[in-house]
DNA sequence: TGAATTAACTTAACATGTTAAGTATACTGG
DNA sequence: CCAGTATACTTAACATGTTAAGTTAATTCA
């Protein structure tokens, strides 16, 4: 880490070490511009992100039980159990228990959960539509494609091969 | 939100309706996957992947202080206080008052704080290299490039015109 | 100058991330 | 059949994310 103090430069009268760009970090900050045009509209139907995408996720199947729903949202299924509570609380799912595994939870969604569901997948595409003109369609599956090789060079996802 | 629903396909015996890739998910799982490579070297250090952004970004400089640190460093200053408190505990960073401005803190590393920058900044940089053997160094640029082009797109970042 | 406003945190409250441990159900080999 | 193991969650504990409100120090402007 010799070569991370080599050039210094001045700015507003502190020194600034060289500071390599972080992955993570760029990622991040990526991540962070994108949610920053979601949060608002989610937030105006009353749900987090991450509520969001287990509403989502749910209705895209007809059943799914938790361990699936928690690697196809990307959720930690500590994370994943507090959020069935929250979204069954309001009458957002409903969960059943698999006659064949009684540990097993199957989920789906309510018809309120359809309603919200609708509104929010119909605001969404919206947004969608803004990032694909703002930044160009072109970009955008490019930017896809390098993150989805990325992720599969390190990811010890199991949801990889399910995703086929 | 219609076209959403259009596509069926057998899965497992589940039904999947069409399930329109999602950016913030497609770099969620991207800075998983890099994040997983960090995370349990971090671990090893006693750190959380927080925790070491803000003592790298406190490294970059002489003086820093909180507001620009949680700039620089991605994070919100309420958790950027927590973090401050417990790094101080840990007698990872020391703090004093501005004298020309009683509000501001400034922040630096103990000598403890340098050298646990050290260690872990030539982990780092091991990690790095292995990332760009797995992926390729172009691709990975490409990534860069094409990550930083949509951050500024959207992200109306105050640490934008101050990187430059 | 002093009331109003702004800036720089800090606290609070609730939700999620992360790791470890716990519980109940299913499975497997002897 | 049953002890041992694995699976599918759930709880717990601590750290961070996110928004809103609070506190104290600077700044502004009538």
């Amino acid at each position: 880490m010799t070569r991370l103090k080599g050039s210094l430069a001045k700015k507003d009268g502190a020194t600034m070490r060289d500071f390599r760009h972080s992955l993570p970090m760029a990622l991040l900050k990526a991540r962070e511009a994108a949610m920053s045009r979601f949060r608002p509209m989610l937030r105006e139907h009353g749900l987090t992100e991450q509520q969001w995408r287990t509403i989502r996720t749910i209705s895209a199947y007809e059943r799914i039980d938790a361990s699936e729903l928690a690697r196809r949202s990307f959720l930690l299924s500590p994370s994943l159990t507090r959020i069935l509570q929250f979204l069954e609380r309001e009458n957002i799912i409903r969960r059943s228990s698999d006659p064949n595994d009684q540990r097993r939870s199957v989920l789906a969604l309510t018809r309120k959960g359809q309603q919200i569901f609708s509104e929010v997948a119909f605001d969404s595409e919206i947004l969608y539509h803004e990032i694909e003109a703002d930044f160009g369609a072109d970009k955008l599956a490019q930017l896809y494609e390098l993150l989805a090789e990325f992720s599969k060079l390190s990811c010890d996802d199991q949801a990889q091969e399910l995703a086929r």
